[in-house]
DNA sequence: GTTCAAGTTTAGCACAGGCTACATTTTGTT
DNA sequence: AACAAAATGTAGCCTGTGCTAAACTTGAAC
């Protein structure tokens, strides 16, 4: 495969990526909140996202037009079975290149930051070798 | 710090981010071509992204706007001081991004698709551990 | 020098994701 | 019960990034 085709394969995805990214950050955080306050409202999602809560409404539209989410006017947000699923991935996802930045000498803060950009474009196949450098223990490396 | 305030941190820079990819991806692939073939057309960027010739061309009329790209109507297209200044911080990035997958044990072509979408979201601090890591050399992992 | 093909530009549309301003509903306090 | 505050919803606007259709330039072939 030559180098331009590489990107091409890359660059055809990469609007539907984007789609997919806000998404995932959304349920990520829905599930959080639900599991640590025991139910999440919009404000909440309002205060992650420092986003208008106009701007957290419509997203939650397209989160439950595209199914993965529920909520009736005034009421909690809840996440459909897909919902949950793509939180669980998300989350899996996230923690492992957290842990794997971490791990190569990326200070906390730095790790935090990068992770939650990251870990939308990581491919079973990256997240699988972070995830055998883990296993490996970090005094390998250091 | 708390979780969530990084979180915060993150996500407000999100929208700009993306809007900024973008424009490392062309001047990225602008630069290429320039080196490659000479000179770069706005049909070569059709070739390389797979989006419409309309939608290539709006983009660099963005770029100019930013001070990235200059053109004239139906001439080739130059990166100003600026645009290749971002051009070759992209390159780097990138090559150090695919470099350190390749690393890791992550196959070539994954590691091209992947270095696409990550590039965009490594820190400085990131892509110095990720040189640490390269310089060491694979031995000490594998 | 005309004509034709390739490249470019313009016009006009769609959707995502951002906003402010204003309306409505819920909820908690008195 | 009434009011105030908080949460949610609606209307309408903007930009970015995608598209098709149609017009216009440019350059090459005849």
């Amino acid at each position: 495969m030559t180098a331009s085709k590489k990107r091409q394969n890359r660059h055809s995805r990469t609007r539907s990526d984007h789609a997919t990214e806000l998404a995932e950050d959304y349920v990520e955080a829905i599930a959080d909140c639900i599991e640590s306050r025991g139910s999440c409202r919009a404000v909440d999602l309002v205060k992650q996202f420092q986003v208008s809560h106009v701007t957290v409404n419509r997203t939650i539209g397209r989160l439950q037009r595209d199914g993965f989410v529920v909520t009736e006017p005034y009421a909690p947000l809840q996440l459909t079975k897909a919902g949950t699923k793509l939180a669980q991935a998300s989350r899996r996802r996230h923690e492992i290149v957290y842990q794997f930045l971490i791990e190569i000498g990326v200070g906390e803060s730095t790790a935090a930051t990068d992770s939650e950009g990251i870990e939308h474009h990581v491919s079973p196949e990256t997240l699988a070798a972070m995830q055998r450098f883990l296993k490996k223990g970090s005094g390998v490396f250091y």
